[in-house]
DNA sequence: CTAGGCTGCCTAAAACCTTTAGGCAAACGC
DNA sequence: GCGTTTGCCTAAAGGTTTTAGGCAGCCTAG
């Protein structure tokens, strides 16, 4: 009987290439023991369950974009750092979407702050100094930076923009263009009366 | 033996409260049919199969919104229809998470096209009216309001903005104040020479 | 170099979800 | 009232998840 050689870490990166190939759905224990020809039970040696397989996954994919967005700002600064970093993102995506998927998994708190995200957090912040923002303007702006990436890519890869007609690089320029002038100019808070709150859910 | 009088809808309709309650994740057939104290098979004479139930649960997601937005859009425009609409996003967001959660489901395209998916981006545009914007600014803008609104919910939702300090709320008001003012000065193409195309994926 | 133990993968089995096929009884139309 | 349609049922097969226990390969010690 020839051992397969398992570790929880290949898992991962099987289930990181199945995830590319048929989508994160899909990827499942039983499909990565299929990939390893291997019986189910064997993978539950190195998986506590499924979601330990999930995460593992999830993990990998953010640590793979930490370490692409950081080899991509190295050494830019102001405009061309914000555009490296957002395209490290988009290209990511396009080129891995079931690792890209993988990344949204949401995670309870301690696995998330040690994953890679603070990394993450820690680069767009890093693109600010290019700006002149204090706090805690600077915080507001890494949120609307992170809110635009991850929107902007999520929908595009739902194909929420296939239907009309500019093209998506045409307009995925345009909006950097537009956060960097935003960034210039960031405005102060608006003097009208504040909304009324909105309706929390009780 | 008492009929529980299943419909597609009324099925749809309990699967999007066992989406609130339990997450979009957790919706499955059986516990549809659990619910309604009905056998699993049952209910296969109303759906064509699981993902049948998930997308109807989509589509129920997409339409509560579109008419939900419509509502607030009613007799606003400029930057007051701007807040209107991003906080029917994020307020449905926080009061129907898992319905939230299947308003993402990826739809395919004859579906989407016929979706409630086409009033959102209809709503969006008309938000637009109140700035000076012609094609194709306009739909780049479309695209930028859309992203921006979907990934600070999601990434709220998700706990992504729980570790730092300013309060969301805040950031929320302030992300859309700059929304406003970018939108009033939109700011022409970059002049400076157009980076290399991403690497497509092959 | 061989004996022991550890580890890795196995078989077996239970629980649950999905989906199809076929049946019986309630509801509806005439 | 009668026949047809329809709605929910039982039965069953196939897949995924997870646990328990076993056997053999590999490593280490003597």
């Amino acid at each position: 009987m020839v051992r397969a050689g398992l570790t929880a870490e290949r898992l991962a990166l099987a289930g990181a290439e199945l995830a590319d190939e048929v989508g994160f759905e899909q990827v499942t224990v039983s499909a990565v023991a299929r990939r390893f020809g291997v019986t189910v039970a064997s993978l539950y040696s190195h998986l506590r369950n499924s979601q330990d397989l999930r995460t593992r996954i999830a993990l990998l994919a953010l640590d793979e974009l930490a370490t692409r967005a950081a080899d991509a700002l190295a050494g830019r600064s102001g405009r061309d750092a914000l555009t490296a970093l957002a395209n490290v993102y988009r290209d990511y995506a396009r080129e891995h979407p079931g690792r890209y998927a993988a990344a949204q998994l949401r995670l309870d708190p301690a696995t998330a702050a040690a994953s890679a995200g603070v990394r993450h957090a820690r680069m767009i912040r890093s693109i600010l100094r290019g700006y002149d923002l204090t706090e805690p303007d600077q915080t507001h702006a890494v949120r609307l930076l992170g809110s635009v990436f991850h929107g902007y890519v999520s929908l595009e890869l739902a194909g929420g923009f296939d239907h009309s007609a500019p093209d998506t690089q045409e307009t995925w320029t345009r909006i950097l263009d537009a956060l960097d002038a935003l960034l210039h100019t960031w405005p102060p808070p608006d003097p009208r009366p504040a909304p009324p709150p909105p309706p929390t859910p009780r």
